[in-house]
DNA sequence: AATGAATGAGATTTCATTCAT
DNA sequence: GATGAATGAAATCTCATTCAT
């Protein structure tokens, strides 16, 4: 065995680079992110990083495909028939847990979502920044037609409110000690307040 | 009139370099955006923009400030004793007349909020990164104070809800020719939602 | 006056680095010049090259385009309507001229001839390669038209027998001391047999 | 059958890696073909060119031995009492033969003779690049003392004469489609007319 | 005999910045 | 104010080569 790590310490060489990659996207972004920091970081040679994803923008999107995947397994395993409450409290509860079992995960696709025009383009982009807002929506759709919500409700408003709230929430967190921050807020206290607003809104009263 | 111009055109480098800059650091971020890319935009030579800004990272200080400045004296003509519901009009307003009269002023700040790390740090950058959730916050306070709001209303979490859902909006009509989306929103019906939102959930019944 | 050349000795840098490629691309082929080989020899820095000419590609397809319509001028002032004895004595005196003045650039157009693929590709490079072919074959037609020549002679294969023997003619002299070879032939020798050759095989014999 | 080979399939890798380095040096020279390309074309892994050639510059030079062993056997066939006529004859046969069983051994012959500073040196270079240049001038030599020839016909410009037209048509013939050529010459009609001009202009009539 | 993984050195290219005029 | 030319430093990427198995 190589090194002095143990094994189950020891991530591959192509783990490495993958995971470092992530967080140095999420925090400086594509470009500012340069091939040296990464393997810097990951204490690997250069070369590995071409070896096993062809070239920089390529570890880029495989990073976002890779994120996607595990993303979209998580919300697709959420049911269609729940109720409306029911829904937001899985959709709120899995982005808290996502949040915090690995931020960085969450503010890569946030980022990218922000700026677009930074990264690489890529075909399914597209269809991987809409998904999160599609899946909202479509819950907002299936409630109406099961007479769950109040008359005049706007699916897509409801799907940015609730999906806007929680990206900006996750970044204010993250980025709390760089602003300077002093807004005590945690994802488990904003989660019964924005539950609360929705329901109090846009349910029908009984 | 040879070797004078009218005043219209005067100060036109810096204008150029200024307004190209702040387009193509909304678009691309700070760091992929290069000198390069804003004089040939702007139409003029290098050296210009080190005769006007000393370097990049001065430049781009010198934008979010100019920027912040303009942001600051709207937001700041906004009356401190009006009720709750007056300021949430007045305030979608503004976010919406902003946003249509020059997007990229928007979208620069916001590319900014999500990213901190991607740019270059300066001392008041806290400040102004957080203002308008401040103002949000103070606002709601007061509501508070005047007895407007519902028991158990949480300023910071209303503050997130309002500015996350606002800003997700101005991304997601930005960029819906580059995420190919067909989500039928406009910041007019937005606004109107949200503000039905935030009343129905809010504020206290009488 | 920068640095300690006279104004007659200072080439541009732009030619500096111009004549430099042509020689080292010559001598050792597009791939195995290195831009560091280049700006080395030039005495100038490496950006330069991409200032002048964008690109290492296009640094040479520049070179060949130069050299071309260089070449090209010259031979194109061959008269028409001259008879074949006297085109061949211009033809070859022409190659001898530019053999003499500077090797290199010939060298250049035939190491490019004989290595198409290891060159970048550019539209016109047909039209290049083919030029001095052309010229001799349509010498070779308006003779025949004019009854000067032998029956059954083809153009063509005159064409080959005297590009051919003048191109290896001068790799050979230009590479004689690489190849330690004693072949004891001059530019001026071989002229005088190539056309006593060619005259006593194809003209007819009155 | 299992772990044992047939002789066929003996040694393969190694052929593979000889033949298609053959080819891919012949197209694109030393430097522009990479192991890669080689290893990819033959279907092997990397390591195996070290295991079997050293190196890259030894599997180059192992490459043009082979060769150059190849040809010389052929080319020490020529008898050396026949007549220059029959001489010749056989000379471009041979030549006509090679080009068109495997043009790649031919060109990549030519190539290294017109760019030897693109290719590693060894020493037994020289003579093998030589060789076929020697063995015309020492026929025309022998056709000279045994009275064939006319006077003043210089044994180097014949040599240069027949070898560089011969190596002109192959390149030109090899090279058509990447030129776009519409030369209408094979090897065959070439060495019809080549052998009537060398013969026309320096056999002495009698 | 064969391979996947790894590497040091070096190639091309770009960028922010400055100098001389 | 303005510019063309120039530069040092660094980024991305490739290549021949080797190691451990």
């Amino acid at each position: 065995m190589r090194g002095s790590k143990k094994w189950s310490e020891m991530d591959s060489v192509r783990d490495e680079i993958f995971n470092n990659a992530i967080r140095l996207f999420a925090k400086k972004g594509y470009f500012s992110t340069t091939i040296r920091d990464v393997v810097e970081k990951a204490g690997v040679t250069q070369p590995m990083v071409y070896y096993y994803f062809g070239n920089k923008e390529e570890l880029f999107i495989t990073c976002i495909k890779e994120l996607y995947s595990d993303f979209r397994h998580k919300y697709d395993e959420i049911e269609k028939d729940i109720s409306f409450k029911e829904f937001v409290e899985k959709y709120t509860r899995l982005g808290e847990e996502i949040f915090s079992s690995n931020p960085e995960k969450l503010l890569l696709m946030i980022h990218f979502l922000y700026s677009p025009e930074e990264y690489p383009k890529f075909p399914e982009l597209s269809e991987i920044i809409t998904r999160p807002l599609k899946i909202i929506i479509e819950a907002v759709r299936r409630a109406k037609s099961r007479g769950e919500l109040a008359k005049g409700v706007d699916e897509y408003t409801v799907a940015l409110v609730l999906f806007g709230s929680m990206v900006m929430t996750a970044t204010i967190i993250y980025n709390a000690e760089y602003f300077d921050l002093k807004i005590p807020i945690t994802p488990d206290k904003f989660n019964k307040t924005i539950k609360k607003m929705l329901f109090d809104s846009i349910l029908r009263k009984k």
